[in-house]
DNA sequence: CACATAAGCTAACGTGTGTTAGTTCTTTCA
DNA sequence: TGAAAGAACTAACACACGTTAGCTTATGTG
């Protein structure tokens, strides 16, 4: 079937979006060649084309594997029967989790989205766009219920989505700080403030 | 001296860099062509070069005066004598501010500085060190004087910084909100924290 | 008016890119 | 064992990019 031999797991399609993912994630999308990709693949550029259709299908595979995700979780967050508080710390957990766990896939999707292409393009937009809106809309029964400060929700998710969103100094942090710790701090900062 | 009359408050080469600016920001700097900025300018692209040396030059440019601007920032709350809570909300204050003024620089300075080449990408990096770990000596001293809750002091700062980047909604919520009344928002969430 | 120069233009070069065509090798399964 | 097919290879194409060379035009100063 193929020269060299696929672990049971992982088929080799698999592992050229792992490595993609790494090398977009590491360099940006454009900066990032199919040869290059290959190479860390090791095999030719033209070979990758067996196992996919070209360079943007990486692109919107990361992408819209990762809105997927968090467009479940609201779905699950939204029908659970608890404070807003509550709600609102599941989220800052998840987006914490998802990030220590898939970091290269979340990073990707957040900062190189823009290089795709329609119709894509839009669909993802749009996906993002009802994701804060729904967020924002769960921040503004916070508000109503008195369980949050009277603030603008919009300022307040865009707050909390970009503050999880420093993948960059992310690895250096979890190595001094374990994860545990480290949603720990997140949510302290994020739902009680700085000051003691 | 030139085919077109300059303004006197804002040269050509000045212009260059501002358009430079927008399209990094809208596209990316490696999406962005010579051939579309100059277009964008009212040149063709040869013409760029009478005015800058390249297009690294245009990223160089907007990436160093971003990093000045916030390090000499630094150097000013730093001498400053008031409590930790203050210096921390006089630097949120400012991110907030710099970013609604002058937020296509920050965002590129934040989002595209990968894209620089060596040396210039050595000393920026270690520019942006340099401004998280005196950010970082603030919120420890601020925690050992008990303003500040026992918090990891790098994942404080990595929240803080991120949390004010977020610029591509940046434009849709200053038209909701007036930026007072963001600067406002930003400083409650991040130092009182979401909870009322 | 004439000269120097700033700033525009067209044309082109060299390079790197994503992708395709065509071929060869290896493995599976009837 | 032999056919089918998956997966690798080499070679090449077409294109877009940053940049340079060389020329032309316009303008301010003597």
């Amino acid at each position: 079937m193929s020269k060299i031999k696929i672990t049971d797991t992982t088929s080799k399609k698999d592992l050229i979006y792992e490595v993609a993912a790494g090398l977009f994630r590491e360099k940006g999308f454009r900066a990032t060649s199919m040869r290059e990709l290959a190479a860390k693949v090791g095999i030719e550029a033209a070979s990758l084309y067996n196992h996919i259709h070209g360079k943007n299908d990486l692109l919107n595979g990361i992408c819209f594997k990762v809105a997927n995700t968090f467009t479940r979780k609201m779905d699950e967050v939204e029908s659970e029967d608890c404070t807003i508080i509550e709600k609102v710390e599941k989220l800052i957990r998840f987006h914490v989790h998802e990030m220590v766990t898939h970091y290269q896939d979340v990073y990707v999707s957040d900062r190189e989205w823009r290089n795709m292409e329609e119709p894509e393009l839009t669909k993802y937009r749009e996906m993002r766009r009802m994701y804060r809106k729904r967020f924002a809309s769960i921040v503004e029964k916070g508000i109503s219920r008195g369980e949050i400060k009277k603030i603008d929700a919009n300022t307040a998710v865009m707050i909390f989505l970009n503050a999880i969103a420093a993948v960059d100094q992310w690895h250096r942090i979890i190595h001094k700080v374990d994860s545990d710790q480290l949603e720990n701090n997140m949510v302290i900062v994020l739902i009680e403030g700085l000051k003691s």
